[in-house]
DNA sequence: CGCGAGGATATTTTT
DNA sequence: TATCCTCGCG
């Protein structure tokens, strides 16, 4: 089995599967097979060393790397696989802090605020110590907070430190009153979930000894993300047998701005002098030209471990660039690029990677003009979404009234006339006399001024203690549904009509059937807490599967990690990418994060990479004129294939928007009903087809509300119009020209 | 209390 | 350009 399982590695990574004793750093470029390295590793730990499964942790980054590190561990190791700890930083510390939470002063449901949460807390804050909001700007005193909290910096040690400035020591007042808050609810924000077991660690010697028994061998994938916080929980863990082996690749390092420290990686040697280093540069992924591309611009970095990727895959076609006259021509121009190939590469193949969220726009207005299926990855997180989170906020209310947030931001969701006067009394009232929000409620009748309100307050705590009732022989899932029916929020959702509460009922059903997954008895008193505690990790439901053929749209950040046969670089811009912030910066430590960031974009294309730009885009309302970035610049003219979409296609895009419209380049044509002829622009005509290709009964697949059964087809004056029962958003009547459905199978 | 008008404000992102 | 937030009015 073992020489099986080394067989399929090269020399480095054998190297590094079969040096199991002692620190070590593996630095592995892009493409190398890191995974792949990690995961026989852990296989070859067991097997061959006999290490017992529970002796075994490897911590990664995200929820869906550590998804895959189990998933691909399971296959290689079989059964025993599930006694390997593997899951993300956060969510390792989570599970060791409700062991000995009251070590710290929490108790064991302590819960945990999101991004959100600490907003709305921070608000309240400044609000409470009434300074001025436009210099303390929540967004940037918690910024400033959550890297102090990364470099292990309490608010005690913040105030000595900063002692001399006085806006300093106000952000100080703030960030000491921020942690009271917290811990009055019994709330960690996540950069607490690290900071406090540093502190748990430190503070109970026999519990961190505990962990190091129990964690003999520790693995850590994406070691160059890492911050001082997460570095310190490792290597305290690590501490006592030193087996730590680290993976990472130090021009991949992409979050600076979030607190990873680059000098984790850099400085590994010199922190675990006995280490040992190892190198993976052999490319698996991509053809020379890409990989050269990529090894041309990162070579303008400086202060890097050195490295030198190589591959033994074929040439390729050179890497393009093209610049267009505008981002809507650019939008324009890739998206036909890929209906134009889609035979050799089919949309699933693709990717059009970006730097900002705004970007995508165009990208997705494009894709539903040609009728490309595509899927946009990012953007507003599932668990961020309005309706989410106020239904999470029942659900917590219910579990207990403990966080006052969550109370504060249900009490008048849907609204019952309970306004923001009322909620300021009841605050008032819970803060006077040091009692949690909902306490405040429970006394209502006995705080004055309330007036009408007081009444809306008695129904709404009478709303809670029903579902608290129902909730001892509900499932969550048959309680997520009661709080829809009791509190009317399906029922407003449903009488307003409009497609946004189409899609916000559509989240709702995805969250409920997160909810039936859980395998949960009726009235299990701890199944709420633990889907409270899976929802506060898990972030973005993942839902790119690759099996679909959709074109993905995301940004450079989320791209890290994948990989496809074909990548389009958006926006290749001075001020754009590299942005203005690194630019400007005066820190040249910005610009190479920057550059990073392209190296990993380049890095993420297996056979075709298209870079592109615009000379013009809008930017913050205006136009902006702006230069290719220099990041292709740093790419030799020779090595590229360049081509200028100015004349030619600006013409015949000229031309096709006058008239009667544009018809679309033949490979275009796809399988959708009718001729349809566009317009560019955001209107187009459509012409009545002869005929469909898809009749009653048939399952067909739309853009936007994926797929469905045709229950009717009736034949309109100027289009048919179908009726299709779909799967996830139920009935919807649609013209058939406008709806562009395709036909499955 | 709710709504609409007008002003300020614009990375990147995971947990 | 959009979106978000605040403020003032009904």
């Amino acid at each position: 089995m073992t020489d099986f399982l080394l067989d399929e590695l090269n020399e480095p990574q054998r190297e590094a599967v079969t040096t199991t004793e002692g620190p070590l750093l593996l630095l592995a470029g892009a493409g190398s097979g890191k995974t792949r390295a990690l995961t026989y590793r852990i296989a070859y730990l067991i097997h061959e060393k006999g290490v017992k499964p529970w002796h075994i942790l490897a911590l990664t980054f995200t929820n869906k790397a550590a998804e895959e590190m189990k998933q691909r561990v399971n296959d290689l190791v079989g059964i025993d696989a599930n006694a390997v700890w593997v899951s993300t930083f956060h969510s390792a510390c989570v599970r060791i802090l409700r062991r000995h939470a009251e070590l710290l002063g929490y108790t064991t449901s302590f819960s945990i605020y999101d991004s959100d949460d600490q907003k709305t807390l921070m608000k309240q804050v400044i609000k409470k110590l009434d300074v001025d909001p436009k210099i303390y700007k929540e967004r940037s005193v918690l910024a400033m907070i959550s890297s102090s909290k990364n470099e292990l910096i309490s608010d005690l040690e913040f105030n000595q430190i900063h002692q001399g400035d006085f806006r300093l020591r106000k952000t100080g007042e703030l960030y000491s009153e921020y942690q009271r808050q917290l811990k009055m609810n019994n709330a960690m924000d996540f950069d607490d979930l690290l900071l406090n077991t540093v502190r748990l660690f430190q503070i109970a010697p026999d519990v961190l000894e505990d962990y190091q028994e129990r964690f003999q061998y520790i693995l850590v994938d994406e070691y160059q993300d890492t911050n001082t916080a997460q570095f310190k929980i490792v290597s305290m863990i690590a501490g006592k047998y030193k087996n730590l082996c680290v993976v990472g690749d130090d021009d991949q390092s992409i979050y600076k701005f979030r607190g990873a420290n680059i000098r984790n990686i850099l400085d590994f040697e010199r922190v675990f002098p006995q280490a040992r280093t190892i190198k993976l540069e052999q490319n698996y992924r991509s053809t020379k030209n890409i990989l050269e591309a990529a090894n041309q611009v990162i070579a303008h970095n400086m202060g890097r471990k050195k490295k030198t990727l190589w591959t033994d895959n074929d040439e390729g076609v050179k890497v393009a660039f093209r610049q267009y006259d505008s981002a809507f021509d650019e939008a324009d121009g890739i998206i036909r690029d890929i209906i134009q190939n889609r035979e050799q590469y089919s949309y699933g193949k693709c990717a059009v990677l970006y730097r900002t969220n705004a970007q995508s726009r165009l990208l997705e207005e494009k894709c539903v003009a040609y009728n490309v299926p595509y899927q946009l990855v990012g953007g507003v997180n599932f668990y961020q979404r309005k309706e989410i989170k106020d239904l999470i906020c029942y659900l917590k209310t219910i579990d207990n009234g403990r966080d006052d947030l969550a109370v504060q931001r249900i009490i008048n969701v849907p609204r019952r006339g309970i306004g923001a006067a009322s909620i300021s009394k009841l605050m008032d009232y819970a803060d006077s006399r040091d009692i949690h929000f909902f306490d405040a409620i429970c006394e209502y009748e006995h705080i004055s001024g309330l007036g009408r309100a007081g009444a809306r307050i008695g129904e709404f705590l009478t709303q809670i203690q029903a579902l608290r009732a129902k909730a001892e022989f509900l499932t969550v899932k048959e309680l997520l549904e009661q709080v829809l029916e009791d509190t009317g929020y399906r029922a407003e959702l449903e009488s307003e009509e409009t497609v946004e509460a189409e899609s916000r009922l559509e989240n709702i059903k995805e969250l409920i059937n997160k909810a039936a997954g859980m395998k949960d008895e009726a009235g299990d008193p701890t199944a709420l807490g633990r889907f409270l505690e899976e929802v506060a990790l898990v972030a973005e439901v993942d839902n790119m599967n690759p099996d679909e053929e959709r074109v993905i749209l995301m940004t450079l950040h989320s791209a890290k990690g994948l990989e496809f046969p074909k990548v389009y670089l958006s926006g290749m811009e001075e001020g754009l990418f590299p942005g203005m912030m690194s630019i400007n910066s005066g820190d040249p430590e910005d610009l190479e994060e920057e550059r990073r960031l392209c190296y990993v974009g380049i890095t993420r294309a297996r056979e075709i990479l298209v870079m592109s730009a615009a000379r013009t885009r809008m930017v913050n309302g205006e136009n902006h004129y702006s230069r290719v970035s220099r990041f292709v610049e740093e790419i030799p003219a020779g090595m590229l294939q360049q081509r200028n979409h100015d004349a030619e296609h600006r013409d015949a895009l000229r031309m096709s928007s006058r008239g009667t419209g544009y018809s679309r380049p033949k490979a275009a044509v796809l399988s959708t009903p009718g001729n349809i002829s566009y317009r560019l622009g955001k209107e187009f005509t459509v012409e009545k087809a002869d005929q469909l290709d898809y009749s009653v009964g048939d399952r067909v697949r739309h853009v936007k509300f994926g797929e469905g059964t045709v229950t009717n087809i009736e034949e309109g004056k100027r289009d048919h119009e179908v009726t299709v029962q779909f799967d996830r958003v139920g009935e919807k009547h649609l013209f058939a020209s406008f709806a562009k459905l395709a036909k499955i199978q």
